[in-house]
DNA sequence: CGGACATTTGACAAGCTTCAAGAGAAGTGG
DNA sequence: CCACTTCTCTTGAAGCTTGTCAAATGTCCG
């Protein structure tokens, strides 16, 4: 089971969704599944690069990721580019363009990906028809914010080295718990300016913390996998430590 | 009807509440109004600087934040502490830690304020009663996310000048929109070491960066008000460009 | 008037960015 | 199969933004 093939695509019922069998989400009612397959549109996939929802984008639609990996981001006028978080299957995308009309950030895929589509003004219809559903999607949102919590700490208060310690823990271990990890190394699609960009740093001095810390046996990254070769110590200098693992809501 | 000022108390009926006349806020149906009194616990004031949510405290209350500042944050066990955004009347406290089990950041009263404290537990009431609420709660979420967002891309890509410039300019936006300026000037009741934790700069750079824009007189900050005084060239600085305001829910 | 706290300023050091250029990897077309 | 292009990664050097240290000034309040 690898979600995070090129290939994975969304099956056609969301009885038979592979995600649901990780362990990771919490289990819905029949009934309320059902509801969920009724309001889904299709699926889509989209590859590597291209843009989900473009930044100030009016009529985006609700999706959750099935496979792949995407990120949010939101850009200056000169270009600057800042990413907000990085999305991994079981994440809704496209929730706040929901609210406020337009998207405010950009979404685009990180490698190729498969999504399944919700119905235009669907959400409504899952806050009446479903109230767990309405309580699933505020919880989502919830964690989601969170993580730019997170990532606001980092960029506002740590320095290089604990940038990318942070990185390299975090989102190893969110793809652990959605069972992604083999032998201790997981799929890791981004490039140094990916992390330059989610971490507020320039492209040479993302490169220069990195081969500092993987030169200090910290944590090795070739042929595209990540694995955290002392975790202890990227922990410590990150200041990060982990919260137990909890069910996932997930639509 | 100054809502900053510290004897500003929550009424005794939601139907009386100030901050429903504001027009800045939707209106809802008499009968969810009702509920959301039936729900309301009572109300709680706390003194400028004392703290309304530890971080990592678990048993914490759901508030609206009637009149008042106060700031959600984060700190590293070294003790450096970086903001994650601001808290005005109208925004609801307290809602991310009803899903992840503790706060994982912190909330500080930066004045005196007064909030309407809801009963423990009701959430889950309001999605399943009112499913009207639930969507307002998720909408609440999406938005202080967006904010967040916001304080990523400027603590992340913007340089001293361009970030206190933001924060200005956003604060005062904001002021306006529930009613607070008068004058062409806001209460500001932040000090030097709160704009520096929110920039994630320190403070004797904060201290500097302000002063060179109030020389270039784009702003001024005197007797704990905010006036600003070149608002165009303050937005061309910040790269920032406000959005029409919209009605926002409020619980 | 004294004490606590916030603001202001200067000098210096450090971390990070920018510039420049080479090496490696991967895909394309002859 | 090899030249060619393009993209990513890597490294060094120089400069600038920002942080740190230290101390003076201002402000509020008892």
């Amino acid at each position: 089971m690898n979600l995070a093939a090129p290939n994975a695509n969304c099956p056609v019922s969301c009885h038979n969704c592979r995600l649901r069998q990780t362990g990771a989400f919490t289990q819905l009612p029949p009934k309320v599944l059902e509801f969920i397959e009724s309001i889904r549109a299709g699926t889509v996939t989209v590859s590597a690069g291209e843009t989900l929802v473009r930044e100030n984008q009016a009529n985006a639609r609700l999706f959750t990721l099935y496979s792949g990996w995407a990120f949010r981001y939101k850009t200056l006028s000169d270009g600057r580019r800042q990413i907000l978080n990085f999305l991994l299957p079981g994440d809704l995308v496209g929730l706040q363009q929901e609210f406020d009309g337009a998207a405010l950030h950009g979404t685009e895929a990180l490698t190729d990906c498969s999504l399944c589509v919700f119905q235009n003004d669907s959400l409504w219809a899952m806050f009446r028809e479903h109230p767990r559903l309405g309580y699933d999607i505020t919880w989502l949102a919830a964690h989601e914010e969170s993580h730019v919590d997170q990532n606001l700490l980092t960029t506002g208060r740590r320095n290089a080295t604990e940038r990318v310690a942070v990185l390299l823990m975090h989102l190893y271990r969110r793809l652990d718990r959605i069972g992604l990890a083999e032998d201790g190394a997981v799929a890791f699609p981004l490039n140094q300016q990916h992390i330059a960009d989610a971490l507020g740093l320039s492209l040479v001095h993302t490169n220069k913390t990195l081969r500092r810390l993987s030169a200090l046996g910290l944590h090795e990254l070739k042929n595209g996998r990540l694995r955290l070769l002392n975790p202890r110590a990227l922990a410590r200098i990150a200041d990060y430590y982990d919260t137990p693992p909890r069910l996932m809501p997930l639509l």
